[in-house]
DNA sequence: CATGAATGAGACTTCATTCAT
DNA sequence: TATGAATGAAGTCTCATTCAT
């Protein structure tokens, strides 16, 4: 999964959008998130990403009506990118074919989000920070997640569950547990200690053993 | 634990600072806390504080010098509660005495921090949200960290390792697991479904055989 | 003219008002003079003054109704003090008796204002910049001024130059031409150079010679 | 000199900046300079100088980023120009050519200098009033009134008392003496009796005959 | 498309003054 | 008499947004 399935291409290549935008839309958007992450979006002005940007303060009105719709064009995106590996049309077609193990699943999405992560970190934080002063973020968020990733998740839950591969914990609790560890795995590597050299290769694998073993029945 | 032990009431006395506070200075803190909480701090105007405290905005700086210092009145002090449980002065001896098992550790934080994280809802949030965008605040809750908990968190770690009761990840490795499964049910439970009834009692049991299944060896 | 003059003790007398003032009021009073004369009226605050004089806030109104009036209780007397010595009630009997020559006249005025501008520097300071601005003030010093000093004066000028001791220039140009000099030395000494140690008693005798001189047709 | 000298074109010529000046921006340097000079800068609001200089408040802030600077924007370049007459490159050169007599300068000067504070009078007026309480400026104008001038001075003290025209005094001392007379000739006219209908011609007259009497030795 | 001067609402903050204690 | 918490008007300044050029 480190590569981009084909299933999954579809879905990427709607987040490329970056084709009708002017050269100074671009900068605008980038300045806008170099800002935004460092300052929050409150904390912000329009006339200092104009400035980072290098161009006029009216041109930033002349692409997004508002500072919020700024914001928005920017974070609305990133929600659907991060769930898209999720949302499969037919998940468990999927796992059978391609992951015989948990372990192997496990290990593809982590290595897959966290260069996702790499690549996005501002934008994540962004999206982080904001998400619980923005309703109709918060609902798109809800909405997109529960309708493209909930169902499925539980339904692969199940199915290792099914042949035994990890414990008869409710599916909500189990993917509470992996999330949680995932992501702070990826807060520590990325935003708590971005500049500590350890060794990623082994960190993944003591994260992912660390699932494996909690979620596996010690046997007596 | 999930009465205040003896080694801590000291230390929580520090918190009820309350007492020279005038009435109005009281109200003001609580509108502060409610508005931060909900608007993010940059986001919250002192003119909303005041008319929610039922106050003269003018009587906010006669409290404090700015609106930032008021900020830092709220949540400096959450950051030593945050920690104090674990700063013990002698922590070994404590686990000697107190948690034979690893598993009687766990679940003796997990319950107190719960009911802080209950009690102190609003300030945490307020808490996560603003240490980002706030250098001293980070940097004291880095220092306070690392000298209060660190070197005492990894001494225990390694305590259970010693004894067998986990296995021998590195200590720093071992911390993040346990720190992510605890703050991510923490999270899911006061934050993403505050309101879904689900059987806390139960849940906690789960997350604890995940952090202990997690950290010991699976016999082959 | 070093010592005060009998004439002059009964107007000095006015002054010494510090009497029925309480220990905390003239704390006030020099706070307020020093913080005045540093920032100027309109700059400073009350709060500051409170704080200098180490007094509450609510204290400095028990005496004053208002800043203003703080302002004028201590500007308004230095008006009448420094027109003092010139309030003479018959004045060329003064003349004539005591200060035969101009000279002398020039040199006893020189010296005792200077004393007098040594004493109050920092009120006469106040009092110079805050004239411009308060209507009262102004008008009340040109009333003094012209009532108890112009006339007296004007005849002192014409007794000197009906003796011949200075050539016959309008009054008022006359007069005008000595305070410049005098306040012009008075301004370089403790306003301009206060810490340029330089020879008092030659610069105030040149200072003289020069009014003198001018004063004085040139022989062809 | 009552004409512009050529050497002084470059020198003035600096002066008349008010060219990339928005309309507006005028506008609000004209109310600024009324206001400040009526009440002082410290008494001023920017909302009354917006409002008598007919434009949003706001509009002030964009051209400058502080009252302060509003103010500095108005008073620094008094500064030079207030002394521009006397930082000629060769002074002595200009007073051999010019300046035969002692007189004949003195005239020059005051003429000069009394158009000038006739144009200026109110930005003459603040700066007199905020020079104490402004470091910076204060700094300023010692700094290049003693590299520009003072020195200049000096040597056409001595100039013309090698000439025998005045009086051996210290250098500093005749200038003292000298500028005492001009500014308070200047501030009477201006200030204290800018009503009073006074034959200027005459009054000049005698002020340079008073300064060339003092400065010259009296026959015995 | 782009600019940047202008706006005015509203942000944070100060301050003279009042008043219950 | 003295205090100092409280006030609210006013102050300086910021900022998203508009619009003529």
């Amino acid at each position: 999964m480190s590569q981009v399935e084909p299933w999954l291409q579809e879905l990427l290549r709607l987040n490329d959008e970056e084709e009708k935008m002017t050269e100074k839309q671009i900068k605008i958007v980038q300045a806008a998130v170099e800002i935004f992450s460092q300052k929050g979006f409150a904390g912000s002005s329009t006339s200092e990403i104009a400035q980072k940007a290098g161009v006029a303060e009216g041109t930033i009105f002349r692409h997004y009506k508002t500072k919020k719709e700024l914001l928005l064009s920017i974070v609305a995106p990133i929600m659907t990118k991060l769930i898209a590996p999720f949302a499969v049309k037919d998940f468990t077609k999927v796992l059978d074919a391609e992951y015989p193990s948990m372990e192997q699943y496990l290990r593809a999405i982590i290595v897959n989000r966290m260069e996702f992560a790499r690549k996005h970190f501002a934008v994540l934080k962004i999206f982080l920070h904001e998400i619980p002063f923005h309703t109709e973020l918060r609902e798109q968020f809800q909405e997109t997640f529960s309708k493209l990733v909930l169902e499925k998740a539980y339904k692969a839950i199940r199915h290792f569950q099914a042949e035994g591969q990890i414990i008869e914990l409710p599916a909500p609790t189990t993917m509470r547990l992996i999330i949680s560890t995932i992501v702070g795995f990826l807060i520590t590597r990325f935003l708590l200690a971005p500049n500590a050299d350890w060794d990623e290769e082994v960190e993944i694998e003591h994260t992912i053993q660390f699932i494996l073993n909690g979620l596996t029945l010690r046997k007596a």
